[in-house]
DNA sequence: GTCTATAACCAGATAGAC
DNA sequence: GTCTATCTGGTTATAGAC
């Protein structure tokens, strides 16, 4: 009941504008989102948005940077648990899968901008293509350490692409339909089979040749 | 060198803002693009562009459906020829990361808007839908005919969601870093696994139960 | 740090001559 | 069908009191 000294005022209300920012441009994209709307929506006057902020791009870069901390917290660590690949790699779908539903700001900050490349100011640039490099690098580490591919860097370099296309494009049908969740049914038996048509090692696994699959590099094979 | 007498200098200006409004909404997204910037980039001032299309929306409305009609045409026919599975997969895929390649506009339409649901005219958020439902139509038919699956229904549509979804993340991918392609040879290999995942008959192909796999169904089955 | 008020500008859209 | 000229309203951003 003590009546709001409020010593963290001014913090609260960077917080505020945040995420009132975040939602919007998320929804509606850089370019769509005005100050003004940021504004009704958290309340405070446009001036107050420009003293935390000082710009558009300002307001842009830093939630996009809190989105990005955000959702590498969010995600599976690289060293998942698990004694074979098959234990590690449901660990780590099922916890992309978490971090996917419950952060659906993060990629479509990513997508909804309109201006990725052109004419942006280049902290926006900068920080969208931090956001990604750091999407990239978690993949690929967090894939070779379920597989086992620390001397194979090229095929973890693939799941990491298949994985992280997956993810975006299911973001997308996310935007058209809400409620559309990442499959990881599929995702998992298309891993197993791209690890398996490079004879990833399977390192840790009940045996080597358990991956290679018929499928893939016998009958129908390239 | 008859000096223009021009009959069809409307239609020849219409289709001039046509290229210049798919262009620019193609790459800054439709909220971030004037009519300003299109009237420089195309000549023609901005009372033309009204009398061509209306208003903004009428202009969003009408490149999005020339683009759904031109990617729509450039994609492979639902009958893909072939023999066997392997054949047709293997047409199919060559031509849709053909189309991919060719069509760069399509997708990034669909995803640059920034305005696709809320707020958006009832006509665009009507076309947006078409062209998605046109893409999701079309990829549940030609794989069910790829893999013979007119009796599993709900298998075509896993493998039409798992294409398409596929194929999004790499449009999104190459916003980022534009010459990135769709990896035709990732996506065959995870098809072929899912197929043989849910037991698909593959008729035509060589044997009924050629397409099983060890991997997805055995030792690491869910 | 937050507010009211407003400057400077550019957006979407229209009028009307030709 | 195309042009010049313009209206109205919203946009980013700032000034200055509190």
């Amino acid at each position: 009941m003590t009546q709001a000294p409020a010593p963290d005022r001014g913090a609260r209300s960077r917080d505020a504008i945040l995420d009132t920012a975040a939602e919007l441009m998320s929804r509606y994209g850089y370019a769509a989102t005005s100050i003004s709307m940021i504004s009704a929506e958290c309340g405070l006057p446009p001036s107050s948005i420009y003293w935390h902020f000082g710009s558009k791009d300002g307001i842009y870069v830093a939630v996009l940077e809190r989105a990005r901390i955000e959702l590498l917290a969010a995600l599976p660590p690289v060293e998942v648990p698990g004694a074979d690949v098959a234990q590690r790699l449901d660990a780590f779908l099922a916890e992309v899968e978490d971090a996917f539903r419950r952060h659906p700001h993060g990629l479509k900050l990513l997508l909804g901008l309109g201006m990725v490349q052109q004419d942006a100011s280049a902290a926006a640039v900068a920080e969208v293509h931090h956001y990604r490099d750091a999407l990239v690098v978690w993949a690929r580490d967090a894939l070779s350490a379920v597989f086992g591919l620390d001397d194979r860097p090229e095929v973890a370099d693939e799941l990491a692409r298949f994985t992280l296309r997956l993810a975006s494009g299911t973001a997308v049908a996310r935007w058209f339909e809400p409620g559309v969740v990442l499959e990881t049914r599929p995702l998992r038996v298309a891993l197993l089979a791209l690890a398996a048509h490079h004879n990833a090692p399977a390192r840790g696994s009940s045996g080597g040749g358990a991956l290679s699959c018929g499928v893939a590099d016998g009958e129908y094979g390239e």
